[in-house]
DNA sequence: TAATCAATGTAATAAAATAACAAGTCAACC
DNA sequence: GGTTGACTTGTTATTTTATTACATTGATTA
């Protein structure tokens, strides 16, 4: 089941994205209420947004999106909501795209690596538990602790390659 | 020679920085010679003020420094110079700080993985190229082809823990 | 129910980055 | 030596991303 959702290509493959979805959110709602936060309905619709593609969004689509739905529209109602949801691990935000995106597994794994599509901007999350113990290793040698890792890789999805996107 | 200079913790623990320098400068002299790119005024004294610290520098306290001493003012000028080092293996760009530092070894070593303090801001640069590989390979399994990778970690370092800093 | 704390909303501003265009510099060539 | 053409620098203006500060609302609890 762990093998399942961590597949490397999952979000670029095909596959059942409303399960996908419904999936996260439930798990979102228990991990919540389980360390008592509040997950308000902006939090949600903003958690729903992510989820509905495996794109990452800037932070002004994202609020965009928020006030035609009549919630407030300016940006810390966006950047509050976001960073709600990447300290409870329900998404990441990506520094080389300067956006957001759902967390795909939620339940395991928290040292992902991000792979980035140059061509139709989705992203795929794989496990990098390993690559942070390795780097972890080699930095400890040298009396540096690593507190947070980001491992994000831009290149070029199976799909878009094969539709001969340069 | 290699091994000394790609230690991890070259850049935290005391050194020669005067030698550190000049050898960068010296390398990035003969790289662009070679390469017909021209290593001009602002470039020249933009990677210089990189090398001063083992900091990274926003592009706007680069742009600071050029514009008191005679360069223009305008963020552009620092951006292109900027964008120009990195281009040439010269500077790195940090994109958990939006910021820019000179690159320890431009002549090897071309995926790294930064060690960033965030008490001191000092940063290490350490060789990656084997996660770049393990990594590269399980991409490849799902088509997805890597063409860039970033590898940040934000920790302590070694000086800044001893010194207590929480 | 009053007091308190978390969450939301707004206005204003700061910080980071880019676009577009004019002017200058430099090397290579005739 | 002068001219062409590419590269470099400079400026103005604008866009994009992010934060500060403060008022207001809503939920919680003592």
């Amino acid at each position: 089941m762990t093998q399942e959702r961590t597949g490397a290509g999952a979000a670029f493959a095909p596959h059942d994205h409303q399960r996908c979805q419904a999936d996260a959110l439930q798990v979102a709602e228990q991990r919540l209420a389980a360390k008592k936060a509040r997950l308000t309905p902006v939090r949600r619709r903003t958690l729903e947004l992510l989820l509905e593609s495996h794109r990452a969004m800037g932070a002004y689509e994202v609020l965009e999106r928020l006030a035609a739905e009549g919630y407030g529209s300016q940006p810390p109602v966006a950047y509050r909501a976001l960073e709600f949801l990447v300290q409870h691990g329900l998404a990441h935000r990506l520094q080389r795209l300067n956006a957001f995106a759902a967390c795909l597994h939620p339940e395991c794994e928290h040292a992902p690596a991000f792979l980035i599509c140059r061509v139709c901007s989705k992203l795929a999350e794989v496990p990098a538990g390993y690559l942070q113990d390795e780097l972890g290793e080699l930095s400890q040698d040298n009396g540096f602790t690593i507190e947070r890792l980001t491992v994000e890789a831009v290149g070029l999805c199976a799909g878009c390659a094969k539709a001969g996107a340069a």
